[in-house]
DNA sequence: GCAACATGGTTGCGTGTGAAACGAACTGGT
DNA sequence: ACCAGTTCGTTTCACACGCAACCATGTTGC
């Protein structure tokens, strides 16, 4: 009996790999647009989006929100911020960091790159009806928390 | 009218991005382990995934099977090689390619990787009845055949 | 059988990422 | 007021990734 496959040792069917090609596919798909029509990569992209959502915050404060590197924040902060898009001002109630802001122009980017993004999110999920969009999110949800709980490794 | 939040622009909401944090955080979890316990990182990890599923293949077959860069195949190739766990002879059919095979050390290591990832698979996905990681696949599946049918970018 | 093209594999290079080390600024206890 | 410990931000470094250019071999057409 037993046909080895049968256990299902292909790499194909292993969730973790197919989460991790599934998820590379959308983003190099969102990501190629927004870097082609704004210049913008992935970290930037979510710095922007927290700011224009929740406003002047810290850095520290976007590493919560955006779940990146502190270092990663920073990088693109810097370039956020030398390309005019978003300003620092000293915090007043910490001389260590800065709140970080949209510029208007900041701004004016904000308001193009977001429904680009969300119709472009629209054309890659128009695969699900709305009812397994949600049914999507709710399991990622559920694997994403449960993962985060267990110990990274036992290195 | 109209919280500005209710159109959900909140970064937290959007597809893609639950999609990349959830594969970040199942993949940390299940690569640290393998690389905690046997050094394998994760190209390595599916190469093995592979040749221990489907015996000698060459690189190209490899990169179809794994989905990953020629270029990362071919390091991940050397790597076992150098390590002793995968060995190359040449192709009588061609020339310029090799068959790659796992060699009895290498399905030692194959033996003793696999359950443990996929003990991994079962501890992270446990949060997941049967039935929701079915839904799970499925969704991924299609999400991901119809991102692959959408031209990279407009660049 | 040779020239043009295609393909498998390798190497090199530019980029992205995160861990660790560091300096500056804040906090709490004495 | 001072010292120890902590936190925020920045710089540095080492490494992983992937594209593009590059050989060597195979294939096709004349």
């Amino acid at each position: 009996m037993s046909d080895p496959k049968d256990n299902s040792n292909r790499l194909a069917d292993f969730l973790p790999y197919q989460l991790s090609i599934t998820s590379n596919a959308v983003s190099s798909v969102i990501a190629g647009r927004y870097r082609a029509r704004f210049g913008l990569k992935v970290p930037e992209w979510r710095v922007m989006a927290v700011l224009g959502d929740i406003g002047a915050v810290t850095q520290r404060h976007l590493t919560e929100a955006t779940l990146m590197d502190k270092v990663a924040v920073n990088r693109a902060c810097k370039v956020l911020e030398e390309r005019g898009l978003v300003e620092r001002r000293p915090n007043a109630r910490d001389g260590r960091s800065h709140l970080l802001d949209l510029t208007s122009e900041g701004k004016a980017v904000h308001a193009e790159v977001m429904p680009l993004t969300r119709e472009s999110e629209s054309e890659i999920f128009g695969a699900l009806d709305p009812e397994q969009r949600e049914q999507l999110r709710a399991l990622l949800l559920q694997v994403f928390n449960h993962a985060k709980s267990i110990r990274p490794a036992s290195h």
